[in-house]
DNA sequence: GCGTCCAGGTCTACC
DNA sequence: GGTAGACCTGGACGC
């Protein structure tokens, strides 16, 4: 069965499935041919589905195999919305690019929706695999994370472990098989607050804490530093950070400044007039070339 | 094939 | 608040 999800007018799909890794990451699969993404995503406490989900006119259209209720079909909207960040309003960042020449090509493209996961939770898991190593590694990570703990869809296709899942398992479960090395203590303590109670990650989407205070918040987290926090901090909607990471300070060297190492205060200098959204404005200027020809 | 070096963020101890 | 060293893996490199 398939359904339609109506798309604002600024929303461009290939730039939000293609706005950094994740698509990359399991249960994320991009198939570039068909610019189609692939997507395993729970619907209800006992069932995961795969969805495709490809661009129509003025929608997109997402497609699944199994048979779903009403409830199961609303969850499954929701989720897809937001992942696409269908509902995040973009005009506040497109009229402060719109005036520069050097950004204006934002509102043009579409461009600023970053993809995320359906859950905070799973956003924070692999942004933690993301730090202190290789994209390799990361894809490794999570690929275990996944294949290993994720409950299995109709199609054999794994989603992504619940807290209960990841915190029933070892530390050593966590070296050995994830390779997560001496991320694994952070990444079962994680799980296990989670499961607790202690604490709920998913709250920090709605939360009405200033966005320091919030990066306090998610610094408690074992594993999580500055990067992991501005990176996480995006994937919620705020982008007052900028999420420096050694890619990053390397593409910026090489865009605007000849290729020399650039210290941080001097990139942050140059994307303060931004604002609040100076992380965004920053991502976006960095990964222009990503898309070759935009629609 | 083996050993060594290095890159990549965060944590902890220390000043 | 700032800094140094440890953490761990995989890739690159030399032998």
């Amino acid at each position: 069965m398939e359904l339609y999800i109506t798309t604002p007018t600024d929303f461009n799909f290939k730039r939000t499935a293609l706005s950094h890794g994740w698509a990359q990451l399991l249960p994320f699969e991009f198939d570039q041919e068909q610019w189609k993404l692939t997507r395993v995503v729970q619907v209800d406490n006992r069932r995961a589905v795969t969805a495709g989900i490809t661009a129509a006119r003025g929608s997109i259209r997402v497609e699944v195999r199994d048979r779903l209720g009403s409830r199961a079909m609303a969850s499954l909207t929701q989720q897809v919305k937001h992942m696409l960040r269908l509902d995040d309003d973009m005009s506040r960042f497109y009229s402060l690019v719109d005036t520069e020449e050097h950004f204006n090509w934002i509102v043009g493209a579409g461009a600023g929706r970053m993809l995320r996961s359906p859950t905070v939770y799973e956003d924070l898991v692999k942004t933690i695999c993301t730090t202190n190593c290789s994209w390799s590694l990361t894809t490794k990570m999570v690929t275990a994370l996944v294949t290993n703990l994720g409950s299995v869809t109709s199609d054999k296709r794994p989603g992504f472990p619940t807290p209960e899942a990841m915190a029933a398992q070892s530390e050593r479960f966590y070296r050995d098989e994830i390779r997560s090395g001496y991320r694994a203590p952070y990444l079962k303590e994680l799980a296990e607050r989670v499961v607790s109670g202690d604490l709920d990650v998913e709250r920090w989407l709605s939360s009405d804490l200033p966005t320091p205070e919030l990066r306090k918040e998610m610094r408690k987290v074992k594993g999580v530093g500055d990067y992991a926090a501005d990176n996480l901090l995006k994937l919620i909607g705020r982008y007052d950070g900028l999420a420096l990471d050694s890619w990053l300070r390397a593409r910026f060297a090489l865009i605007h400044n000849k290729g020399r190492k650039t210290a941080d205060r001097k990139i942050e200098r140059h994307y303060a007039r931004f604002k609040e959204w100076r992380g965004l404005a920053l991502w976006c200027d960095m990964t222009h070339d990503w898309i070759e020809h935009d629609e």
